[in-house]
DNA sequence: TAGTATTAGGATTTAAGAGTCTTTATTGTT
DNA sequence: AACAATAAAGACTCTTAAATCCTAATACTA
């Protein structure tokens, strides 16, 4: 289901933060409701959502009205931000082969290949901002919304 | 230790079909003596190498002098082909977000940068072959072994 | 101030990839 | 023909990401 390339919590982070920037007023989003609406488990979307205020991206509030909402204006979040703070970002500067010398001195087979594709995905994601909404948002829902079961075999 | 991108049955499937390419003889190369050079697990290797004999890439003979060869030249062998055969290749076809309607039609945010991205790493893995050893091979044993002990903190 | 709704956070369980072990089948050698 | 060396294959264990459960802390409301 999820992508080889992010971890379900990025996934679930980026897709959350979507959905949070989608609403226009300042009210908190209900994390409870959000879930629902995303298919995506309450308790782990709290857990990654906790890492994303831990990081200043965003704000919560607790008791009832509560929530969560964006820390800035939504331009001024790329995912870059959101993966790195869930996850990390040694994806965009490790070596793809785990070859752990491999750099400009001593490089893998294909370092140099890899180096230029893992900076163009690196500058994607850096250049995308929660703004983005592809063309239209009258069908957002449907585009963020989770399968309710995955159907994906297993990876190896 | 081993890059987000790619699953470890991934990159030590690469890892030893450099080693293998390695043999300019057409002999066999015994698996055990080079999973102990790589610093792979012997069993784990087997398993991986089984799906590349059983797609054709390589060729496997049992008993004494028995191993494993390439099953056609170097410059015949992509990485795209390897990782198709341990993986499948839905990663270079898949939404980044896994919205299982994300498409032309309808979108995910960012549908159109991340297509982008995967295709250029699509044709980058297609592109490479075995016979590609970077600029040397004096030093290629260094490069293609792994560390003996993971260091890399746990992902989330 | 009491009660309730909500997020925070830790503990536990589950699922899947990674790695190990054992047995079997095959091939070369003596 | 017997033996030894090797890959094949299945069962099992370990580790970690993913998911769930439970309690605490906080804030609104009556």
């Amino acid at each position: 289901m999820t992508s080889m390339v992010l971890s379900k919590a990025c996934t679930y982070g980026i897709l959350a933060s979507f959905y949070v920037a989608r609403e226009k007023d300042a009210a908190f989003v209900s994390i409870r409701e959000m879930s629902e609406d995303l298919n995506i488990s309450f308790h782990f979307l709290t857990k990654i959502l906790q890492k994303l205020t831990g990081h200043g991206i965003m704000i919560s509030h607790k008791g009832p009205k509560g929530g969560i909402s964006l820390a800035k204006k939504p331009e001024k979040i790329s995912l870059l931000e959101i993966i790195a703070a869930i996850y990390g970002d040694e994806i965009f500067h490790e070596c793809i082969l785990g070859l752990p010398g491999c750099g400009n001195e001593k490089p893998c087979p294909i370092h140099d290949y890899w180096a230029s594709v893992r900076a163009e995905m690196e500058s994607m994601f850096a250049n995308r901002t929660l703004a983005e909404t592809a063309d239209g948002l009258e069908q957002i829902e449907y585009r963020l919304k989770l399968p309710v079961m995955s159907t994906r075999p297993p990876r190896l």
